[in-house]
DNA sequence: GCTACATTGTGCATGCGCGCGCAATCACAG
DNA sequence: CTGTGATTGCGCGCGCATGCACAATGTAGC
């Protein structure tokens, strides 16, 4: 069946998740395609050629169904269920992480912390004991954590996600400004605000010649 | 001349600049295209024919200067000279972002830190008085800041961006999940951890049903 | 200085994502 | 029950990014 889905369609159904979120929250039964992709930048085809990739959702004449199409997307994505994640460095970065709140109402929840530094071992952060990397595929078996999140220096992340991979784990987001290598089957996401400023700068560096 | 360059080439030239920046302090002098494009995930062909858009920075036969096409990339995004940027929102995220330490070495520095929260205002952060965000329009000037980050609350994010945009801010970076809308000439770059991972859920939700 | 080799730069074709436009379809009114 | 209006689902064509293949060109060895 569709097995030939773009990535890019994939990548743009949590927008439309989220955006569908906030109109239910505000009491909304209804939207089309037009004032969905209003707010996003999408046009109206995209969006209902993107969600025809999966099925019929909506009504002619009346558009769609905020609670029903937030369900099937939920389903879609696969994120109708809780997703237990292991957190790999926690040092200024990672514990900004496990502070994070934006992970918890979306499901997915940090279940272990690991480090190398034999100072952070043993710590509380966030009510989670900082357990020593070596300890990573012992703790896993219990920890049944599904996603990673590396959040080490660049020197040391790629022998981290490798240990991740090892440990079974399916999808890494990674914050370390390296690009991971990884078998096919395993998904990388890399978080690295540096690679999105430095592609600003390419449209705002001339404009600002004149200051 | 080269008014055409396809956006997705920007976004990929800072991914060869990283690269480009391990090898050199790894003391290589040349690489050519299949090296570099090897550990990126992109293929050779791909890697030539973006630098085409800029210029022939390549010796037929050995291949590239490590030290000369960086310089070269470093010109074309505007990142040989320093960009000073504006923090909005000093909550746990913000402070995260304070203290992050990549964002100096590339050449990018806060220096401003801006709240409406009354307890963080006047207190000084990673050496930096949070100062309130009414204060924003007469601080800029003086700041001269040509980048802004927001890491505010989404319900008032997009309020932040368009005080933002009043004060000449040419490019944000967005931590807010929101799809901010800003007028044209203004660039924005999302960073949303949960979207990467509501992404990748996709992919491992079947996978996973055996566990 | 000439020859052999390696790698770039680029015209060209392939494929894919995007958006147009319309027929199919549903709600609602009368 | 029928007619009207609105919006979806989707076939189709367009445009653009990607990758191939080869000529152009620089290097190194003899």
């Amino acid at each position: 069946m569709a097995l030939e889905i773009p990535e890019v369609v994939i990548d743009r159904l949590p927008i439309y998740v989220r955006a569908l979120t906030l109109l239910n929250r505000q009491g909304r039964d209804v939207v089309n395609s037009q004032e969905l992709g209003g707010n996003l930048g999408v046009t109206p085809a995209q969006i209902r050629k993107d969600l025809s990739y999966f099925g019929r959702f909506g009504k002619q004449g009346r558009g769609y169904n905020v609670k029903r199409l937030l369900e099937e997307l939920h389903q879609i994505l696969g994120i109708t269920r809780e997703w237990s994640m292991v957190l790999v460095g926690v040092g200024r970065l990672g514990r900004a992480i496990l502070g994070y709140g934006g992970f918890a109402p979306q499901g997915f929840r940090i279940v272990g912390a690991f480090d190398v530094d034999a100072e952070a071992i043993g710590e509380r952060v966030n009510g989670l004991e900082v357990k020593s990397i070596d300890l990573l595929p012992e703790e896993m078996p219990k920890l049944n954590a599904q996603l990673g999140i590396v959040a080490v220096p660049a020197a040391s992340a790629q022998k981290v996600i490798d240990m991740l991979v090892d440990c079974g784990v399916k999808a890494i987001l990674n914050y370390a400004p390296i690009a991971a290598q990884v078998p096919a089957g395993v998904r990388v996401k890399d978080i690295d605000p540096v690679l999105a400023l430095q592609s600003m700068t390419f449209y705002i560096k001339e404009a600002d010649v004149a200051r």
